[in-house]
DNA sequence: TCAATATTCAACCAATTAGTTGAATAAAGA
DNA sequence: TCTTTATTCAACTAATTGGTTGAATATTGA
């Protein structure tokens, strides 16, 4: 598996258990098991949700023996993180632009007044 | 409608149609059926999506008459955006440690060999 | 008043998701 | 070899999603 697509990216962080998946690998690598045990949920369905962050990219996996290790892999945050701050950087922008008009306008009345 | 919920705010991203709309809204406020008009599929299927990105405050809408006006509401991205950039610069950390312990290491292979 | 326009609501469908349980596979250890 | 452990696969279910079409509602304008 292995796609770094924005959409797949976005959705699979859109899950709350996934994000804490995502979470518990800042301790490091780590087993499906011990990764999968403070979840109040089967291992199977831990399981699916670490395909589903497999998929897009965000975790990966290491054999050894029986026992997957897995960790975390930020490369496809590059991309989610460029579409937003682009977004915002935007919006900021625009945001800005009405604050200035609004002081403008603001001191034109000021200006009347005097 | 109203959450600004993380959950809600990045499922309402991972929809490329929904991401479409978003960058459409940058021109400005837009009646649903000219936000529509570029779509390849029913003014209902992309009223649905406004109804998502409304239900994750991406969306603001303002009724005048039988027109409703979209805009986008950059808010919700914060939180997205704080969530990503977190995670980022701890593995960013983590790499710059590694290329760190990396570079030592090749220091004292180097000096071993003088 | 009546027809056209803007939009949502309701019902439906197919595909996907998030979970379950039970069985299969593979490796480890006694 | 036999049992235990680690993990996935398969089948099932209920809920959600993304789309459709057709009808309802509300407003506008002739």
């Amino acid at each position: 598996m292995h796609a770094a697509n924005l959409d797949a990216t976005l959705l699979a962080l859109s899950d709350p258990t996934r994000r804490a998946i995502i979470a518990r690998l800042e301790q490091g690598e780590m087993r499906v098991t011990d990764l999968a045990a403070p979840f109040d949920m089967s291992l199977n369905a831990v399981s699916k949700h670490i395909k589903t962050l497999e998929s897009a990219d965000l975790v990966v996996r290491r054999k050894v023996g029986r026992e997957h290790f897995l960790s975390f892999n930020p490369a496809p945050l590059d991309e989610a993180s460029r579409w937003i701050e682009e977004k915002r950087r935007f919006w900021a922008g625009r945001l800005d632009a009405l604050e200035r008009a609004l002081t403008e306008d603001d001191n034109r009345k000021k200006r009347r007044k005097t």
